[in-house]
DNA sequence: ACAGAATCTGAGGCTTCCCTCATGTTTGTC
DNA sequence: GACAAACATGAGGGAAGCCTCAGATTCTGT
């Protein structure tokens, strides 16, 4: 039996609870390395070993606070999840959404990809594709609740969407960001124009939405639908 | 020295190429249950025991051609790689490229996504991400390739596109494909809609490109870049 | 100052794999 | 049929890595 103090996370057996700054200081810098290991070499590839040296500790002290490998990545993913959270707070708390929408889809794709820059392990979280089928539901969390902050501001500002494609206009919207984001940080050289036509993508992918569909009752519906009168090729 | 017979990839210690008709079906036997078993484990979580199995050899037949995992691995890319060309050949020779182009996107799509349903194993190096750094370059590679395929197209039929622009928008086409694809493959209740949208966000994407621009030499260069007479929000 | 809890450490147990190699079998050639 | 070359096999060497644990160290409250 022995519940003495609860474990760190759900995943194995339970771990002791840091309650002296000392410790505290540690599981931080725990994280802190592991989120660069993982990022630069993938969840198998990265070891414990390698952790534990980079966080200037012993491979013992990671297992004093996470049961395994698995927990601590898991652990990680929480983290930036958090972050992540928090970081939409500030950004959709302040003045931005009283901006025009393509003002707002501009500078909200330019503090993602900063955020992206500037948090190493997120990326390797996040993507969730290097790792283990276990592994992914945490980074997919992440990815939906991304898409549903995204519904809001779809909401708010984009009348001429109907409320039914929301989530696919949402999930096309972040799975193409992420897309570009790892695409840009695999190829710094072309990084920059990369990111700038995916504004100008997502742009024209929600340009028909922006004014409110008409009122006169279900005029034309699926307008957009079927092209119309093919122009003959060549 | 000793060079008796050339090896089948640059990768490591040279290995017997075979010779014999039954060794030529077991080296493919091998490459089918190496592209099962990495596209299903990922690079790392997949063993050669679990491959030797699926292909009803040992371990050490897939050693007599293959020096080491990895190697085994590239095998793979460039097999698929090949198919892929293969593919692409068929697709663009055949009456597609008469048809108007977002006629050609629509098939295209569809076809390419069929292509990735039907094979397991591309996914996995097509992908690249689950995979060490150094075996990231052949899943490049291919992508560069489907990029400079798509640029012919583009030169062909969106006459309104600057040859300038034609690398990255070819690449956006790619990347983004390849990413729905993926995050399809991984929602497969969403996936049929998610590839609708697809369709239309891409057409969205081209569809300022269709006409060829105006003669009149320079007029309006830029004309969509700034967006004009921002409304009012809300 | 001291007891006991919390924390730290790293050598090594144990497992899991990659890959080799000695031995055995099949195929092709004369 | 005999010989050689190609091919097949799988037990096991060796390395790598996850995780344990017993002992040392630091902290905290009294």
């Amino acid at each position: 039996m022995k519940k003495s103090a609860p474990n760190l996370d759900g995943d194995g057996t339970s771990r002791r609870v840091p309650t002296q700054e000392r410790a505290k200081k540690r599981v931080e810098r725990i994280i802190d390395a592991a989120s660069h290991v993982f990022a630069e070499d993938g969840f198998e590839a990265a070891t414990m070993e390698s952790i534990a040296a980079r966080a200037e500790t012993s491979i013992g002290s990671i297992y004093q606070f996470f049961p395994n490998k698995l927990s601590l990545f898991n652990a990680l993913a929480r983290h930036y999840h958090e972050k992540l959270r928090a970081f939409f707070d500030l950004l959709l708390g302040g003045p931005l959404l009283e901006q025009p929408w393509a003002d707002i889809l501009d500078s909200g794709i330019d503090a993602f990809a900063l955020f992206h820059e500037q948090e190493p392990g997120f990326r390797a979280v996040w993507v969730g594709l290097q790792v283990t089928p276990e592994v992914i539901e945490e980074g997919e969390a992440i990815n939906r609740d991304f898409a549903k902050r995204i519904e809001t501001v779809l909401a708010a500002k984009l009348p001429g969407l109907p409320a039914k494609m929301r989530p696919v206009v949402a999930t096309m919207m972040v799975e193409i960001l992420t897309a570009m984001l790892i695409v840009s940080a695999r190829r710094p050289a072309e990084a920059k124009g990369l990111m700038t036509e995916t504004k100008a993508l997502l742009r024209r992918y929600l340009a028909p939405y922006v004014e409110a569909a008409p009122d006169r009752s279900d005029a034309r519906k699926g307008s957009e639908r079927r092209r119309p009168a093919v122009r003959s090729p060549r």
